[in-house]
DNA sequence: GACGTTATCGCAAGTTGTCGCAATAGTCGA
DNA sequence: TCGACTATTGCGACAACTTGCGATAACGTC
């Protein structure tokens, strides 16, 4: 992977190591935040601006994505993680998995009526949850 | 409407009322530092808060919505102008409106499968359009 | 290995939006 | 019209990023 992203005229780091193994460890959903956080427990001298450029960094590079759950945090993940879409009730907050499977008539659709490739996965559906519509 | 904001036990302000003809006049999908902005042009003495907490509180009252076409910056609109869906494209930027008709199949299916009730003109669908597919 | 190039870093300052609080001012009932 | 109640305001502080910049340190080349 080092070799890879050298090959591409980027360079590996010691941060950016740091927080690809943040990434490794954290829970799925996880924020730059929380990211920053873990890692400078025991770097203090990283600056979470660092961490925030290093995750756009590796989102340019393919290691990385991100989605948007509620409406303000980004989230992040390992790129090479199973894609799913995510259903976020408006009223209690909250957030579901749901296989892309069921998404992808709508993705279909819209590459045939508008030429457009959808990322389904990318912001949760937002909406009222069977429980709160009650 | 004043009448029926009180009703509802909240108040008929002049910084209320301000934010209402702001959005009256602005375009679509404006931003709430538009929209402070604006207001601030002839009203320097209201903080830009007032305005963040005033949409909020129209749309708690039913009057406003926001919907989030790119990652970041939350757009306000009218309750009252027509619902439809976005296309926003990641690569080029272009934002395209759909016909919430287009959407609806998805909505019928999460109401059955999950019991979710979807609001899907509420984020953009994100993705490449056509021409940056190319 | 040493060297030059330049991606990346740490820091400080700027943005954009949120929150707690004391002062203000709509609203309602008398 | 007056007074009490309390929603709302402006302000200052804070939170969560973002950006510009000079210094640093990866990397390719020799």
């Amino acid at each position: 992977m080092a070799d890879d992203i050298r090959s591409k005229g980027r360079r590996m780091t010691v941060q950016r190591r740091l927080v690809l193994d943040a990434l490794q460890r954290a829970r799925h959903h996880t924020t730059a935040e929380e990211i920053a956080r873990s890692i400078r427990a025991r770097h203090p001298q990283i600056d979470p601006s660092t961490v925030y450029r290093n995750l756009e960094a590796l989102e340019e590079l393919g290691y990385v994505t991100h989605t948007h759950l509620d409406d303000r945090v980004t989230r992040w993940h390992r790129a090479d993680v199973a894609q799913h879409g995510h259903l976020v009730c408006r009223r209690c907050g909250s957030e579901q998995e749901i296989p892309l499977r069921t998404l992808e008539p709508l993705a279909r659709r819209l590459r045939a009526d508008e030429g457009f490739h959808a990322d389904l996965a990318h912001s949760a559906i937002v909406g009222v949850c069977r429980e709160c519509a009650r």
